[in-house]
DNA sequence: ATGGGATATATCCTATAGGATATTGTCGAC
DNA sequence: GTCGACAATATCCTATAGGATATATCCCAT
C-alpha cells in the first residue's frame, strides 16, 4: 500500500523507442554513421515523431548518436584509435578501483545474493553455436557483469561512469573473436573470486589484467575492422 | 571558405530552450525539487511544447531533472551527504589526474595561449559588492577554470567526465561564502602556474589540496542549508 | 568534360488539438 | 476528528498538419 507512492512506473512510448533504438544500435542493426530519419524511425516502429524525436535527444547526451541542427541525426561513428585507447585508459583508471571497493565493502551487503549474482554474471552463455545471437549475448552478458562490479563499488557516480563508458565501446564488441569468449569467462572468474573473498588488491589487479587484456583482444579486430573500412574516411565518392 | 562544410550550425529553438534552462536551474532560478509543468514553461518561455519536451529529455539524461512517466519533470533534489561526499571522491581521482597531464602535454599545445587563458580564468571575476550577480559570476569561472583544465588534460573523455560532475555540483555553489572567493583564487592561480610551468606532479597536488579545501568549504555551507532546509525532508505541509 | 546555378524533393522543425491519466479538493461516513 | 471514496481539474502524452530549410538532381554555359 505504501509502496503505491512510487507509482506504476508504467514504460511510456518514449521509453519504448529509447530501448529499442539503443538496443538495436548496440546490435549494429543501425550502422555506425548511418542516417537516421525522423519520421522513417516513426514508421518503422509504428510511434508517432515526438517520442522518437525524445528518445534520439536522450541517445544524444549518452552520446549514440550525433545530431547536426538542419540535417537530422546519425549513429555515432565508430571510434579512432585515439578515442580508442582514451576509453581504456578511462576504464583502467575506474575499474579496478571499482572491484577494489567491491571486495572491501561492509559485509551486510555481502549476503549470499552477491556472491550468487557475481558468479552468474562471470560466466559467459553457453554458446555451443558461434551464431551472431549467442555472440550478442555474450556482450550483453559481458557488459551486466561490468556494470555489477561498478553497483558493487557502492559509489553511485561511479557505477554511472562505468556504465557510460560501456555503452561507448558498443561498436567494438561486435569484433570479439569467438575464442577470446572463454579467456574472457575466466579472468571474470578470477575477478568475482576476488571480490566475493574480499581481496581488494587481488581484485583490483585481476581486474587491471582483464583490463589490459580485453585492450589487446579488441585492438587487433579493431585494427582489421579498420583496414576494411578504411582508415577513418567517409566513403561517398562514386568513381 | 572550406571550413561551409560544418555548417551554419544555426542554434535551433531546442537549443535555445536548454540553455536557458539549463542556465536557470544552475542559477538556482528554478529551486531544487521544484515541479516543471511543459506547457506552463511553454507559455513561459515562449516555445512551442516539443522543444522544451526536447530539451527536458537531455538535461534528464545529464542528470539535472528527473522524471517520473505519467507525473511530469521536476528539478533533481539537493545532494544528500553521501551523495555529496561521493562526488567529491570521483573528483579526488579525476581532477588530479587532468591536472598532472595538462602540466606534461605537447609543448606545441603550450603555446603563449594556453597560458594566457589559464592565467585568466584562473582569476575570479572583480566582486566588489557581494552581489547575487557577482557571486553567479565567480561560480561560472569557478567551472570554466576546472573544465578548461579537464580540456588541456589531452583526453576528451577525462574532461567529458569531469565537465559532467561540475554540473552535479551546481546547486552547492550558490552557499559559498564571500570570502572563499578569494582563497579559491589563490588556490586556481598556484594550479595555473604549476601547469604552466610544467610540473605535474605539482599541479596534481595542488589540485588535490585545492578539491579538498572546496569541500570543507562547501561542506560546511552544505550542512547550514540542510538545516534550514530541514533534513531530507519535502515541505509541503500547511499547519 | 567540368563547374556553377536553379529548381525540385525530402526532411526537419514548429505549432496545435484531442484523448488518457495522475493529482487535488471536497464530501460523507464512522 | 479522521479515514475513505468520489468527482473535477490540471497536466501529460500522442497524433497530425503546415512552414522552413538543407540536400540532391538536372540543366546550361564555358
Amino acid at each position: 500500500m505504501g509502496e503505491a507512492l512510487v507509482g506504476p512506473e508504467r514504460p511510456i512510448l518514449a521509453d519504448k523507442a529509447y530501448t529499442e533504438l539503443k538496443s538495436r544500435i548496440l546490435r549494429s542493426a543501425l550502422a555506425p554513421g548511418e542516417k537516421l530519419s525522423i519520421d522513417g524511425l516513426a514508421k518503422r516502429l509504428e510511434i508517432s515523431q515526438t517520442p522518437i524525436r525524445e528518445a534520439l535527444a536522450r541517445l544524444e547526451a549518452e552520446g549514440l548518436v550525433r545530431r547536426r541542427p538542419l540535417s537530422g541525426y546519425k549513429v555515432t561513428p565508430l571510434l579512432t584509435e585515439d578515442e580508442f585507447e582514451d576509453l581504456f585508459g578511462m576504464r583502467q583508471l575506474l575499474e579496478p578501483l571499482a572491484a577494489k571497493r567491491a571486495a572491501d565493502l561492509d559485509e551486510n551487503l555481502h549476503d549470499g545474493n552477491v556472491a550468487n549474482n557475481l558468479r552468474m554474471l562471470a560466466r559467459t552463455p553457453d554458446f555451443d553455436s558461434d551464431a551472431a545471437l549467442s555472440r550478442l549475448d555474450f556482450t550483453e552478458a559481458d557488459k551486466r557483469f561490468h556494470n555489477y562490479v561498478g553497483q558493487l563499488s557502492g559509489s553511485p557516480m561511479l557505477a554511472k561512469a562505468i556504465d557510460r563508458l560501456d555503452a561507448h565501446l558498443h561498436l567494438h564488441r561486435s569484433y570479439i573473436e569467438p575464442k577470446s569468449i572463454a579467456e574472457t569467462e575466466r579472468e571474470h572468474l578470477a575477478i568475482a573470486a576476488a571480490i566475493i573473498e574480499r581481496q581488494p588488491l587481488t581484485a583490483a589487479e585481476a581486474m587491471s589484467l582483464h583490463l589490459e587484456n580485453s585492450r589487446s583482444r579488441h585492438a587487433t579486430a579493431f585494427l582489421r575492422s579498420e583496414a576494411v573500412v578504411g582508415p577513418r574516411k567517409e566513403v561517398n565518392r562514386t568513381p
